[in-house]
DNA sequence: TCTGGGGTCCTAGGACCC
DNA sequence: TCTGGGGTCCTAGGACCC
């Protein structure tokens, strides 16, 4: 068996930790720049049908007529309560997949003497506990009848929190329970092409939908669904996250940028964040994308986008190097005349940095100055961000930073921003 | 005026190898 | 004029996830 344990409006329930003055009033979270809803809490969900993803421009009136609180994201508290979480989730099961900043899989073979019910509730209480996050709890013999034990779970609340399927006749009545486009794997696309072939729940899809249709509309990715949804467990559990393809950030500027300097400083600065990635992981890029685009939304700019890709003479995870090839690959695409909304970096072809071979012209290390790099790190690790950093990632930040205007202290990593607890005379 | 950011996997087709 | 059979690697595009 396998347990899916997802946390309730995860980054609002953040919040609600550390303000206990709104628990049980309507909270949201808004995307970087304030620009989106990106998650409400129960009774902001509630009260007025505020739609996730929604531009905050557009509900404004709304969430100012119910008193909702709003939050900048602040994903520094979240992804530390995510590893708090995770950590309890160590203490149950040595087997846990951490699948998302909310959400973990624990594999429950192999455990014997299992009360089911009692461990799902444990779970759930310790948790709540140690951190105050509410979480749901789906058990079932596979992970999409895991998830969906989890939407049971948290959708009807007689089950408090904890739903599980260890029967056939669990199984399909949940099954009937779920909208196919509910099911964990089924996006838009495929929802509505499932419909038009009248399959409407979960149950329609495993077994009034023929495989080889599956297999051939869906391709293999499809079939697993299909064949998890009715208890054949193919989706592996993985425990050791591989390491990733591709790393990058993108991010809006907080106001339009015309100016090449600022760019730059911006596409500086990022680089800078995902070589630090790049080096924790212990890989070098062989490749570095820089893209830039205007806002697709607006009616009265003209619309520009482009992108450049540089082959690195040899693959790195220097800093400096990184920002004086991307660098090079800005000025290849940027265009004056545009109001820019946005700068976005990739770094691929990744390897291990043993890995790295050297060309007949070039020394890896000579590139990379991996001591330099390890110095450049320790500093940072243990001063604070960017107390080193390369002059032209910093010269005009409020230019081009994001807006964070109700962003919440950093609760648990700033000495400054602690939370206070104490009484006003 | 204001509209997120970070990922994964799969397939088809083209270029190339022996 | 006739022109095989077995592969790999890479990329773009489409679907999906949180």
């Amino acid at each position: 068996m396998i347990a899916m344990v997802d946390c309730n409006s995860f980054y609002a329930s953040c919040e609600q930790v550390f303000r206990p003055d709104l628990l049980g009033k309507p909270v949201v979270v808004l995307s970087n720049n304030d620009g989106c809803v990106i998650a409400a809490n129960k009774e902001a969900k509630s009260l007025a049908h505020i739609p996730m993803f929604e531009p905050v421009f557009k509900i404004k009136d709304i969430l100012e007529k119910n008193n909702v609180t709003f939050f900048s994201s602040n994903y520094t508290l979240y992804g530390e309560m995510s590893q708090r979480v995770m950590n309890i989730l160590k203490t149950f099961s040595p087997m846990v997949e951490v699948y998302s900043i909310d959400e973990a899989f624990v594999e429950l073979t192999g455990i014997n003497h299992l009360d089911l019910p009692k461990y799902g509730s444990n779970i759930k209480e310790q948790i709540l506990r140690y951190t105050g996050l509410p979480v749901g709890v789906g058990i079932a013999p596979t992970k999409v009848l895991a998830k969906l034990a989890n939407r049971i779970a948290k959708k009807e609340e007689v089950h408090d929190h904890v739903y599980i399927i260890d029967s056939e006749e669990k199984r399909k009545a949940a099954l009937k329970k779920v909208k196919i486009g509910d099911v964990w794997g089924i996006g838009r696309q495929h929802a509505r092409r499932l419909q038009e072939k009248k399959v409407f729940t979960a149950f329609d899809f495993a077994h009034n939908t023929p495989l080889a249709w599956v297999r051939k509309e869906m391709t293999v990715v499809g079939e697993r669904l299909w064949r998890e949804l009715r208890g054949e467990s193919c989706i592996e559990f993985t425990t050791i996250p591989k390491p990733k393809k591709g790393i990058g950030t993108a991010k809006s500027f907080g106001k339009r940028l015309e100016d090449l300097d600022m760019i730059e400083e911006a596409c500086a600065y990022y680089i800078s964040e995902v070589s630090e990635v790049m080096r924790a992981q212990g890989s070098c890029a062989s490749y570095v994308q820089v893209f830039v685009h205007t806002n697709y939304h607006s009616k009265i700019d003209k619309r520009y986008s482009e992108s450049c890709t540089v082959t690195l003479p040899v693959p790195t995870n220097n800093t400096f190097v990184l920002i004086s090839e991307a660098r090079k690959a800005l000025h290849r695409i940027y265009k004056p005349g545009f109001r820019y909304k946005k700068v976005g970096v990739n770094l691929s072809g990744i390897i291990p940095q043993e890995y790295v071979q050297a060309n007949l012209f070039e020394q890896p290390s000579k590139i990379s100055n991996p001591v330099l790099m390890k110095v450049f790190d320790g500093i940072n690790n243990k001063y604070g961000k960017a107390t080193v950093a390369s002059a032209i990632t910093g010269r005009r930040k409020q230019e081009w930073e994001l807006i964070k205007k109700h962003r919440s202290p950093y609760y648990t990593t700033q000495w400054q921003e602690l939370l206070k607890v104490g009484s006003r005379s």
